[in-house]
DNA sequence: ACCTGAACACCGTTCAAGT
DNA sequence: ACCTGAACACCGTTCAAGT
């Protein structure tokens, strides 16, 4: 509630603004330059540059690139914890509908983060338990007791983890990469220098059917397709926990 | 036949042995190089000198990294390709048989370039409609051509390319991510540095569930999975197909 | 025609030194 | 305690120059 022209305020203005340098402010700030700019583009440099730092700085908070990037998945990875007791939009209904809202809230996370997405898919995970996309131990835990505590088995629960967890990663790898071609950062189109590229851009007509069937092939179903491989995806679980 | 000992023979290997350079040949170098090293450690300057070449020298042969790394993904790409009019293994046996065969063969390749499958898992297909990671002209005409002449809609093949490439790299990328962590070239274990990095390794003892069902978690069931989800995909296309 | 030396701009990272 | 200047080794890439 302080007033914008309170003395304090004013006073910290007279430097460049910039908020106490943190390992989570840091992380934040990475995670925006990528959004905004693509991966390439986040330099140790660039990012102190941003926090109004030198890059040198970082390195008291963050263990070189690799750990800011780990740190970075880390903190993605924890949005797509869902209460496993349900909340108001997903009261305790079934597990079909604790899974249903994981989804959602893993797409939504692709989403918003298409250029990081992929960072989370590839990275090695910390436990070779660890399936990306849920990749922490909050999230596992969490999947878990949401599924336990609403009857299924201990098998049928880990069964489920392993289905989801490659459900997940496909169908939101995908869209983000498809998504990711028109979204990515502006790589200005260099033009093809003088090296012997061999025409890899044959003309589509040496392919009758994809041609053809173009029109199908670029029809964009992401969301009643994701939509209806989640369907399948309970179905077939379904059949597995009541056999 | 040339014996070995043949003078041509002696005399080219006086200097250092190098086949003469072409496109082909310094992707196959760079192949053999991420297979053996790791992608971080493709540099241009190393794969010169596996070349036995400056690093500039490459860069008649090739547009730079990023268009060394999109011929080293295309490829890759084009040993998925299978003959849809069925060879001896797989006749004509029907678009099940082939898909199968198909599959097969993706893992395998997933398998013998684990630190390839990532990039061709994500890199920005050239088309909209090519989905990694059947991401090639030649791959898809295959796949349409195999699944039309045995039978399917158009609708219906095109919507067995969606469906079809999900599975492919939900199952492969995310075989590849927990075996990777075994495989990866060993990274001489840093001993954390002294940021503050949050114990981010909290005791497993926190996660009851997680902790009570590691052995289920930890069994290896990837061939059985892989096998298994890719029969449900089978069905679910059939359900489809004969609807 | 094919390769290289030299150079440029830019990385990640370390460490002694500043405040 | 927190940040920086200076430096190091190493990138990708260009281009004039060599053979």
């Amino acid at each position: 509630m302080a007033n914008d022209d309170s003395p304090e305020r004013a006073r910290s203005a007279a430097r460049p603004a910039r908020e106490p340098l943190s390992r989570d402010h840091i992380i934040d700030a990475a995670i925006a330059s990528v959004d905004e700019r693509g991966l390439p583009a986040l330099t140790m440099r660039s990012l102190g540059q941003r926090l109004g730092v030198e890059a040198m700085s970082l390195y008291r908070y963050v263990n070189g690139r690799e750990d800011l990037l780990e740190g970075m998945v880390g903190r993605l990875v924890q949005e797509l914890r869902v209460d496993p007791r349900g909340d108001e939009h997903f009261p305790t209904d079934g597990w079909q509908a604790y899974l249903q809202s994981l989804a959602v809230g893993a797409r939504r996370l692709a989403h918003a983060h298409p250029s990081l997405f992929p960072l989370i898919a590839t990275r090695h995970p910390s436990a070779p338990w660890l399936r990306p996309p849920l990749r922490s131990l909050e999230v596992v835990e969490d999947f878990l007791v949401a599924l336990i505590s609403r009857g299924l088995s201990d098998e049928s629960a880990v069964a489920a983890y392993r289905a989801f967890s490659s459900f997940l990663l496909g169908h939101l790898l995908l869209e983000v990469a498809t998504l990711g071609a028109s979204t990515a950062p502006v790589e200005e189109t260099l033009d093809e220098g003088d090296a012997e590229v061999p025409d890899n851009d044959l003309p589509l007509s040496d392919f009758p059917q994809t041609q053809r069937l173009q029109p199908l092939l670029e029809a964009d179903h992401a969301d009643a397709e994701f939509e209806l491989a989640l369907e399948h995806l309970l179905d077939r679980l379904d059949a597995l926990v009541s056999q």
